[in-house]
Parts: structure tokens; sequence; C-alpha cells
DNA sequence: ATTAATCTTGACCGTTCGGTCAGGTTTATT
DNA sequence: AATAAACCTGACCGAACGGTCAAGATTAAT
């Protein structure tokens, strides 16, 4: 009895209670991407980002610890739209279909978050130092299921015969680096 | 008359004289090339790269003033190599031959110098900040040769009309992205 | 109203950066 | 042999880096 009404007013304080750091680390992330996509990991400093953000450098580490943890924070948000994006791989029984899908998705997402896809491909040019073993987990488990489902098409000559995990790594360079030089390429 | 013997003499020892700046010039070039590709532009150090060539870091800027005319050098010797490359793309008249041997030569580059693509890719992926005037004239010009030259096919019907631009930077992309991702495609 | 927790920030720290320079050594020229 | 030119380098510099901290301000809980 006693419980039940602070328990509900806790909840809701709670909700508003971390407004305050829900939204700095908004703010601040938010920043993050912008300055990491203009200037690469390493040129990109803390202070441009506190600057970006509006917000005292010392601030920015009493969200985020380090350099290294803030841009671990901002390689998560891109991968978990990337892994998401490459989900309508599944949604179509035909390849043409399947593959047109999943092509046009990474391109719009590249096209929608430029930043964000900037920032990705420097880290796989970098060789990924910071997300190696989730990238190797993650990846290698969705492109098997992936190389699985064109090899059963090739094998009702569906689609030609054809190395299945070539073609997956042919499709994903050719998106990618589109949508990374795409800007370029207009002008 | 007396002339000559100095001036013959003169000559060979300006090419020894030379060598221990061609030498040095050379083991610098070189070692940035490997810290350039492993650091990118900003990671990269002249302590670094002195360390790998094995000289103090004041040589260095005895023989390249600054970091920044070191690494345009390195971009210089890429470029060229680059673009001889692109080259071969003219030896062949019929189209299927002409691309499948610039397509070829580009990979057979990339594969070769695995270090110098990776440091182009990086810049260009930046927006190629220090070479975007040679990159636009030199380039500009290349493509739109070469651009000539789909058209014409294109009309006389020895391949599918498309847009000829977009065929080029297809073929860029591809290739440039499969050179450099190529180590962690093996893997 | 008081206490506790969270948030804010200017000032500061040790380190490393790109770059300089004086003065010595080696190499080329006469 | 003497002079000049090119080369070498340890020691040093100011600036900027990532990161810390104490002390105050604000917000939440009792």
């Amino acid at each position: 009895m006693k419980n039940d009404l602070p328990k509900y007013r806790k909840t809701a304080k709670l909700v508003r209670k971390n407004q305050i750091r829900i939204n700095n680390e908004r703010r601040i992330l938010e920043a993050a991407v912008k300055i990491f996509a203009g200037y690469g990991y390493q040129g990109a400093t803390m202070r441009k980002i506190a600057e970006e953000a509006g917000l005292p450098k010392a601030n920015l580490h009493y969200y985020f610890q380090t350099k290294e943890q803030l841009y671990r924070q901002v390689l998560d948000g891109i991968f978990k739209d990337w892994l998401a994006a490459a989900n309508t791989f599944d949604e179509c029984e035909e390849p043409v279909e399947a593959l047109r899908g999943y092509i046009e998705t990474k391109m719009d997402l590249s096209r929608k978050r430029p930043l964000e896809s900037r920032i990705w491909a420097e880290e796989i040019l970098r060789g990924a130092p910071l997300i190696q073993d989730q990238l190797e987990q993650t990846l290698a488990a969705w492109l098997d299921t992936r190389v699985k489902r064109i090899t059963d098409w090739i094998n009702k000559g569906t689609i030609h015969a054809m190395n299945p995990r070539i073609l997956m790594y042919m499709i994903w360079a050719v998106t990618q680096h589109f949508a990374d030089f795409e800007s370029q390429i207009r002008a």
C-alpha cells in the first residue's frame, strides 16, 4: 500500500531523471559523428567534438570516459543500422528481388547517412582495429546464411553458377564504395 | 678543350654527387608509404617514419620540409602509377578486351602495391584535401576521353546502352574497393 | 528544509606532436 | 691542402593533444 504510490512516482521520476543524461549523450554522439566523419578517428579531437556539441570538453569526459569509448559507441550505432538494413535480403524469395532490395536499401542508407557511411568505411579501411571481434562473429554468421541462400539458387538454376561469397563481396564493395564516393562522383 | 674533361667529369660527379640525396629520399619515401598506409595521414608521425627509415627525425626535415610535403610526394608517386595503369584502357579496340585489360591492370596494381592503394583510398575517402586540383584537372580530362570511347561503342551497338560515366565509376569503385578490402575478405 | 546524487566546468597535467637550429661531419671542388 | 657545399643530428620549442580534478551548481529524494 505504502509502496504503490512511491513506486509509481519513482518510475515517472526515473524517466525524467535521466533526461539530462539522455539528452546530452545524444548531443555529444551527434557532434561526434560529424567530427569523426570529417577528420577520421585520429584527426578528430575531443575539443572539436565539444565545440560542435556546444559543451565544455570536460563534460564529454563525464559522459564518455575516453575518446575511444565515444568512438566505439558511434561505431555501435552505425553497425546496428547497417545490420538492420542488411536484413532486407531475407524478405524476398526471388534472387533478383532479394539482391535488388538489399542493394537499394544499402544505397539508401549510405545516401541518407553519408557521415556514418564514411566513418564505417574508414574503420573498415583501417582494418577495423576497434570492432574486429564483433565484426568477425556477427558478420561471418550473417554472411554464411546468405551464401547458403545463393548456393540454393545456383543449384536450382535460378542464377548462373558463381562463387556466392564473391558475389556478396562485389555487392558490398559496389554499394559501399558508391555511397562513399558519390559526392565526389557528382563533382 | 679545357672544358671537355672537366665537363665530362662534372657530369659524372653530379650523378654520384646526388647519390646520397637520391638514396635517402628513397628510403624515407618507402618508410613513409608504410607508415601512412598503416596509420593514415593524421595517425602517422614523423617519429614513426624516421624510425622505420632508420634515420633521425631531423634528417627527414632536411629532405622534406614538412609532413605535408612528404605526404604529397607519396601521393604523387601513387598517382603517376595509377595513371600509367589506366592507359591500358586505350590499347584495345574491342570493349570487352579494353575493359578487362583495364580492370586487370588496376587490380594487379592494387594487389602488388596494397599499401599505396590504401593510402590512395583514404585520401579519396577524406575528399582528396591535398590533391583535389590536380585530380580534377587530370582525372576529368582522362575520364572524358574514355567516356567518348564508351559512347562510340554504344552507338555502334557493340555494348548495351548505359550511362558511360556510371560504367566507369562502377569499374573504378569495384576494383578500388576490392583491392582495399581484399585482405579482410581473405580472413 | 536537508541531504544525497548528479551534473558542470575552468584550470591544470604529462605527453607527444611537427618543426627548428646551431654546430659538427662528410663529401665534392679548386 | 684548403675551401666550399652538402649532409647530419641532439637538443630544444611552442602548441595541441587526451585526460584529470576539485569545487561549485543543479536536480532529485527524504
